[in-house]
DNA sequence: CATATCCATCGACAAACGTCGATGGATTCC
DNA sequence: GGAATCCATCGACGTTTGTCGATGGATATG
């Protein structure tokens, strides 16, 4: 696949501008990704999403396949990524995705999830 | 923020369903959001959709403080997971986001990059 | 041909990550 | 009160990750 719009008479020894891209943007961003970036958080996100209703972690153990510490931490990521809330209810731990997501993550994930 | 949609009346040691999400996607989709889970890389990534025209290694190396083979060890990231495409020209290098890119890609790319 | 530039690859190393079993707190049921 | 369930946290473990310096191949310049 070619190339178009190749910088021409290029001098050696000398490197072009980049495009400016913000440090903090890229910090946060990539940290949204991060969290996104296990197929089990994955996963779970996107039940978070399909759902109608909370889902608690007990759920997840079943359906998932790993051990309760395993879902429990990786649920601590997405909600330390500010992705999730939750709520006791007795002896359950209900999580949902956060109501007040960024209007950019929503969107990501509205793109993402099939 | 209250939950809503709390499942009435569950039962102790019964375990409710999820959502049904597939894994092959769960797992494809993670691989890409892990492309994207690195600072550097989603910088990166950011300059190849921003710029005009395609970039080098040491272009990157000289506006981003890092060592030439960190710069190529991201972007072999950024390659494998399909990202990135790349031509040599003489002495240089020079890398650009595929141009066929999966549409969904490209819409998350267009709804992450400021 | 000799030298300089660009870059991929290798080997190394500390830090972060994903996973688990064990433990203990909170809550409910009998 | 005693037993059972759900869950967060701890400690441990092997693996992956991000980074670098060193090396060598490819290409251009003189």
């Amino acid at each position: 696949m070619a190339l178009k719009e190749l910088p021409m008479a290029r001098q050696r020894g000398v490197c072009c501008g980049l495009p400016a891209v913000d440090s903090t943007w890229a910090e946060g961003t990539a940290e949204l990704m991060k969290a996104l970036g296990d197929p089990t958080r994955l996963t779970m996100a996107a039940s978070l999403w399909k759902a109608e209703g909370p889902i608690c972690i007990c759920d997840f153990t079943a359906g998932l396949g790993l051990s309760q510490p395993t879902i429990s931490h990786h649920m601590a990521k997405l909600k330390e990524a500010g992705l999730v809330e939750s709520e006791r209810r007795g002896i359950w731990i209900y999580y949902r995705l956060r109501g007040d997501l960024a209007p950019t993550t929503k969107k990501v994930l509205a793109q993402l999830i099939v």
